[in-house]
DNA sequence: GCAAGGTC
């Protein structure tokens, strides 16, 4: 009897052989690995997917509107996704008709999909029939077995949702994303790549409302009054800040030139617990706070780290360490790293973590495995310490907070102050992160008479709400459930590729502004959250058999019908203006030679992009752009032009290659070397200027500038 | 080309 279990990915693959067949032997099929087991007459084979292996395409390439789809393997879309084919081979080759099948990928929509999609196209006909699904909640030998022992049978609610899920977000994404681009290409002949989706549009539109906040935000004069101390002690009035001048005079009056009286003096102490193991989420804050990484780039040093078995699997949102992860083990092989052994050895026994409260079902939080990397590159490994110190601090004791606070009396007026220090350092001496505060506390007692040296009022303005970094507004996709753990970095960084916004601290392009506004006129549920939701519920009662996936999908379809005709009617207006935003937004500045702007151009010719004058073909004014380099606000105290920076280290430089540079350096090509065939430039010798050739000292042809006009 | 979701 020969029986197949269907893995999500080589990881799971492998615990799951482990746990249901210790003797299993490891196989390998090109470049992937599957487990067999024999035993009397049955023979099982353990074999993973990699994710996804088929993926929705339309059906006719050709067709106005994609509705039509089909499941395709994922390498025949994605050229990008070789990799992929090799197991898709493996599982044809090896998996075909079997007597029986068992499902046993993730328990939850997409894992369901992924493995029935895998038994449909690739294990045989009467696949489907013969399987069982295992349901397990975690990758642990006893979850897995018992899943094995007691299958269910296959969820067909969960299949249809999946699919659902999958056309919805096609259907509405790619339809719209398209007649967005068609309505540029119509009204003004320019192509510019442009996309709308359920989750990054309305990340996107989070980032327009701020923006837009911060645009109408009026700043307000406020003024807070300090009473200035000896012993550096700076209070400050408890009304906070007042908005009224005369009410600050009147203030300042009450209390100028009188002594404090000490009205309260407290002091507390405050448990801190230590910071909760990461979730691929927090890894991504903390990796942004303390080392400026971006999440994208963060996400893929963990996968890195986890694949070469350094630590534990990445994409989880968990922040739980069960016990079963063996905590004895990790530190063992840990304290082989001095560093890590001076921390170890001050845990205190019983080892138990510190959690947060955030689970997931499929893992644990980010933890290292206690294999000590040999070799890793410079932010490999600060990520790897990070996590390996927060890993260590989850397991130590809490710190104690001591705090002083104060209420002074003058001449009325209620004064505070506030003094912190570590009173037991605990966790904050394991994590190296950590800011450890120590403020002097003065000595002071109630009732207690002491001298003011000034009281001042100082001026301030009320500011306007901060800019989202890219971590910030992960946490924000986050908390409004907006995409998943995996996907949240690369959508964002999608917004960056379409040029919808920019910087560390997001600024939105003019395009990504416009981009929001038509939508919002056009669609407005695909910039909020509604369409998440929606597709929430919807999905939902697939899964209960309230409503079939059919429904839902043609419902779907009626109503991007509608939005498409609707943007269709005004492509000209909508069309024009997408333009131009785009337009506005690469301007860099003013052309050096007459009245046009400077943007930044694309060559088709040379795929690369390069600065240009906006009254091109009147003005030729053109600058290079080095691969990768980044146009910066500030400007060139030469010449005026903007900084660019680029090149690995980054530096920076005059957007004019030639800036600075004599007049000699700056060749002007004016033509062909008859001679040898190089360029013929401008150059000035003793006697006024004259033409030569580039290739000089090895060609020595030249020629008087009036010679060459004369010749063409 | 276009989405979002898995994963090496």
């Amino acid at each position: 009897m020969d029986e197949v279990i269907i893995c999500e990915k080589p990881r799971s693959s492998e615990k799951i052989a482990k746990a249901l067949f210790p003797n299993a032997k490891k196989k390998k099929y090109k470049k992937t690995y599957y487990w067999e087991h024999q035993e009397k007459n049955k023979k099982t084979i353990i074999i993973p997917a990699v994710g996804h292996l088929y993926t929705l395409k339309p059906k006719n390439p050709n067709d106005e509107l994609f509705f039509d789809l089909e499941w395709a393997p994922v390498p025949e879309v994605d050229k990008k996704k070789r990799y992929v084919q090799d197991y898709i081979d493996a599982i044809d080759s090896l998996a075909k008709n079997a007597d029986r099948y068992f499902h046993a990928c993730d328990y939850d929509i997409e894992g369901t999909l992924i493995g029935y999609n895998v038994l449909k196209h690739l294990c045989g006909d009467e696949a489907l029939q013969k399987t069982l699904r295992m349901k397990f909640s975690t990758l642990t030998r006893d979850d897995i077995i018992k899943a094995y022992e007691n299958p269910i049978e296959l969820d067909y609610g969960q299949v249809d949702s999946g699919i659902a899920r999958h056309v919805l977000d096609f259907i509405f994404g790619v339809n719209i994303s398209r007649s967005l681009m068609k309505s540029v290409k119509e009204s003004t002949n320019r192509f510019i790549k442009l996309s709308a989706g359920r989750v990054q549009t309305p990340a996107l539109s989070i980032l327009v409302d701020r923006e837009k906040a911060i645009r109408n935000f009026k700043p307000e004069p406020y003024w807070i009054i300090k009473a200035i101390l000896e012993d550096d002690i700076i209070a400050l009035n408890q009304r906070g800040r007042i908005f009224q001048k005369n009410k600050v005079k009147s203030i300042l009056g009450e209390c100028q030139g009188k002594d404090a009286i000490i009205e309260e003096v407290k002091i507390n102490r405050i448990n801190r617990m230590p910071p909760p193991p990461f979730n691929l989420g927090g890894l991504q804050a903390e990796a942004y706070r303390i080392f400026g990484l971006s999440p994208k780039k963060t996400q893929s040093i963990a996968q890195n780290l986890y694949l070469e078995g350094y630590i534990s699997y990445p994409r989880t949102s968990s922040q739980k360490l069960p016990k079963t992860i063996k905590y004895e083990k990790i530190f063992k092989g840990l304290s082989k790293d001095p560093r890590f052994k001076e921390k170890i050895k001050n845990l205190k026994k019983p080892l138990k973590p510190h959690e947060g409260k955030k689970e997931d079902e499929a893992h644990p939080a980010i933890h290292p495995t206690g294999l000590l990397p040999k070799k890793l590159g410079k932010h490999e490994k600060k990520v790897y310490e990070l996590i390996v110190y927060r890993f260590i601090s989850a397991f130590s004791e809490k710190a104690i907070i001591e705090s002083m606070n104060a209420k002074l009396n003058i001449g009325g007026e209620i004064f505070k102050f506030s003094r912190k220090k570590v009173a037991k350092k605990g966790w904050m001496k394991q994590y190296p992160y950590q800011k450890i505060e120590d403020e002097k506390f003065p000595l002071l007692k109630e009732g207690e008479k002491i001298p003011v040296k000034e009281i001042i009022a100082e001026e301030k303005e009320t500011k306007p709400p901060a800019r989202y970094n890219e971590a910030s507004l992960i946490k924000e996709m986050e908390k409004r459930g907006l995409g998943t753990k995996s996907t949240r970095a690369d959508i964002i960084s999608i917004l960056y590729d379409r040029k919808y916004i920019e910087g560390k601290k997001i600024r939105v392009t003019p395009l990504g502004e416009n981009i929001i506004d038509t939508l919002k006129r056009y669609c407005e549920k695909i910039t909020s959250e509604e369409l998440t939701r929606q597709f929430e519920e919807e999905l939902k009662k697939i899964m209960k058999g309230k409503t079939s996936k059919d429904k839902i999908i043609k419902k779907a379809k009626e109503e991007i019908i509608s939005i498409i005709e609707e943007i269709e009617k005004n492509k000209e207006e909508i069309g024009k203006h997408l333009y131009k935003a785009y337009q506005k937004g690469r301007i860099i500045g003013k052309c050096p030679e007459c009245e046009g702007n400077l943007l930044i151009r694309y060559s088709d010719k040379t795929k690369s992009s390069f600065v240009g004058c906006s009254r091109f073909p009147e003005c030729k004014i053109v600058y290079p752009l080095p691969k990768g380099a980044r146009i910066l606000k500030s400007k060139c105290e030469k010449c005026g032009l903007p900084l660019i920076s680029y090149g690995r280290p980054r530096q920076r430089a005059c957007l004019d290659p030639h800036c600075g540079k004599s007049k000699k350096d700056k060749m002007e090509v004016v033509g062909k070397c008859p001679k040898c065939g190089n360029d013929l430039v401008k150059r000035s010798g003793r006697y006024g200027e004259f033409i030569g050739c580039k290739g000089f000292p090895k060609c020595r042809f030249t020629a008087s500038i009036e010679e060459v006009i004369e010749k063409g």
